[in-house]
DNA sequence: GACACATATTCCCATATGGGAATATATTTC
DNA sequence: GAAATATATTCCCATATGGGAATATGTGTC
């Protein structure tokens, strides 16, 4: 087997940077192809092939105006990702503790040494 | 150019989902490679592999044991992806909300039209 | 040092990628 | 229906992938 396709699941289609960018100016407000385009400088086939991995996973969604494809953001289809991640957080901040205790502990013996040096 | 590398950044590492379930595991507490393959049910070069994409993007951390080594999940290096899910979150809060609001005014609808029936 | 054990690396391969260039499709306008 | 505009698709290609199999490296034990 090889790489996952990236229009197997959200992990996948996010995690090519240009998706990341264009689910982020999509989630400001309905768009059309050619304002991606402008906006990120990228090619319109780019644009369009980039489109479909995600329209395909659910990320964004799409209707018709006359010629122009207005796309908008999916926010919902982001959640799982949201999710997964947020398991780890309890940990993190966990982690951070134990670093800002340390830090906290260092200054501690610092001023204790310090004390101890002025009373020789 | 192809598809970034697995070891480009967290999101892409985090694409392949043995990769999620080894950071699971792993985040609950240290763990040998041996432990991982039987868990996992996973081959071991397979581990090996996984592990050293994961240890480049500093998704995991390693300590040596004798002939062991002893991994763990570096939960800080997913700060980044939840951070990035997170700017979505009040998007769709806020569908969801619009749904709900939709279906409690399509009950009040409803609710109407029968009082109305009943009066004729 | 010979051996066993734990882990990492290498080689091979089918497969999907993203970009570029060219072209196809759909829709409006005249 | 021809021309113009907007978007999608196709073809080509260099590249990295993940799995399998085999092998290499490192460490403890006798």
């Amino acid at each position: 087997m090889a790489r996952a396709a990236t229009t197997s699941d959200p992990f996948n289609a996010v995690a090519e940077p240009r998706r990341r960018e264009i689910l982020e100016y999509l989630a400001e407000s309905e768009r059309e192809v050619g304002q991606i385009v402008v906006a990120l400088r990228l090619e319109q086939p780019s644009v369009s092939k980039h489109l479909r991995v995600l329209r395909e996973v659910g990320l964004v969604r799409v209707r018709r105006n006359g010629r122009h494809m207005l796309y908008r953001t999916n926010p919902q289809a982001i959640r799982p990702l949201h999710e997964w991640t947020q398991t780890f957080e309890k940990l993190w901040t966990h982690q951070l503790n134990r670093i800002k205790e340390r830090a906290e502990q260092k200054e501690l013996e610092k001023l204790y040494s310090k004390e101890e040096k002025e009373k020789q």
